[in-house]
DNA sequence: ACCTGAACACCGTTCAAGT
DNA sequence: ACCTGAACACCGTTCAAGT
């Protein structure tokens, strides 16, 4: 009784994998990446750190099963019985994996320390199911099958790419000045870029005021649309040289 | 005398940031990401690890500086002066392109430690010659000011993705089996994707046989032609709906 | 079966002291 | 000006011991 009652005092539910990722991911939300630590963590759940690795195998168990869960929640579930996201009907396969970037940007935006966690091994990746989603708007697209595989790693590569920029922008954001706003931030890179020595980067100088007022979101979404016309503009030509 | 003695016996030269950065790369080299302390750094330097910070401000501009010096040498000068690459006069700039985006990915493949280390702040980033590079050739594409920083930023994200994939793909293909090749892997790989739930990732499943043969150089260039397809189909659509 | 928390083997970084 | 290396404040992970 008297164990029992001073577990109840330090924590309501036992300890689980479920929460000890969602305790992970509130600590990630609120430190960023440093701030995932086995002692903050065994803190929070009033416990040990060692009572951790009951449930999880490690550091990098941990965070690919935060990113995971975060990335699920942003995508939606993965059943075929729910072709699209949940939020309204996309009318065309453009549009559906427009919605569906922009999902992983959006989630990468509001949890920044996912970006750079995405670039891990695709084969259990949490990406794989936006590697699915993707691959499913492909052939509604029409895509021969040959021609599927690049295409998707296309979209996917992209998707990653413009993911771990974001994170270390927002890294570097939160850094420099924590209450600036993103425009504001934008500007800044813009007048770094804008004094650039001229023999070594005349074009980027040259671009600087162009990216000093754009939105980022919008930006992403014309890089999508880019791949998309390349994809739909020559079946043939998508297929690598080998086959 | 009898110091200078000494200190000859145990280097010939003295510490500079250039032998650190240097003695950085062949660590990273040979022991992957994990490999570089300032503890193997100082002794590979015969030296304390203190002496470190006294030419590098830590261990986060290390590991930029010596990403930096392995692009560098793998996308060669940036001057104006000499347009192309190094290794014979690309004819077109979509051909200028895939010289660039290849020597990018030979680089991640000969030190898989840059890719993660490329997703940093562009502002600063070794990968700004790149992207100074890719904007010469997107000019020279004929692409309009206002459609060319979307353009470059679409490549460019698309190349830091893979090259961070490739990074991880490499890095899990160390952790399993350091003897086994490429495309045994990429085997490997494509098991477990016909391994999966039908009823979550049939697409996934259904193309795990059609990655097990593919190139992967082949496939990244043939990504790269899908973009600069959809760059060149149509200027008007590629600028973002805000301008 | 599950939890505890001290202990181990490391880190990056600092800093008084040397030359 | 530059180097030294002990010391500080941490890490992730393990493991005997508990319940």
């Amino acid at each position: 009784m008297a164990t029992r009652k001073r577990r109840a005092e330090r924590r309501e539910e036992p300890l689980s994998r479920e929460r000890i990722v969602e305790a992970a991911i509130e600590l990630l939300d609120a430190a960023g990446e440093g701030g995932l630590t086995f002692r903050a963590l065994a803190e929070r759940l009033s416990t040990g750190p060692g009572a951790i690795y009951w449930h999880v195998s490690g550091k990098e168990e941990l965070l690919t099963a935060a990113a995971d869960a975060v990335v699920a929640a942003a995508v939606g579930a993965d059943r075929v019985s729910a072709p699209d996201a949940g939020d309204g009907a996309a009318a065309t396969p453009q549009e559906a994996i427009r919605a569906l970037a922009l999902g992983v940007f959006d989630a990468i935006d509001a949890h920044p320390w996912i970006g750079d966690d995405l670039a891990r091994a695709p084969a259990r990746s949490p990406m794989l199911r936006v590697f699915e989603r993707l691959g499913r708007q492909v052939q509604a697209l029409g895509v021969p099958h040959a021609a599927q595989f690049t295409a998707v790693s296309a979209l996917h590569n992209y998707i990653l790419g413009t993911g771990g920029q974001n994170a270390a922008n927002a890294r570097a954001h939160k850094a420099i000045e924590p209450y600036e706003d993103r425009t504001a931030f934008l500007g800044a890179a813009a007048d770094a870029w804008a004094d650039l020595d001229p023999d070594e980067y005349p074009f980027t100088r040259g671009i600087a005021d162009q990216m000093r007022g754009h939105d980022d979101r919008a930006e992403f979404l014309a890089g999508i649309d880019i791949i998309v016309a390349g994809i739909t503009a020559d079946w043939t030509r998508t297929a690598p040289a080998s086959s």
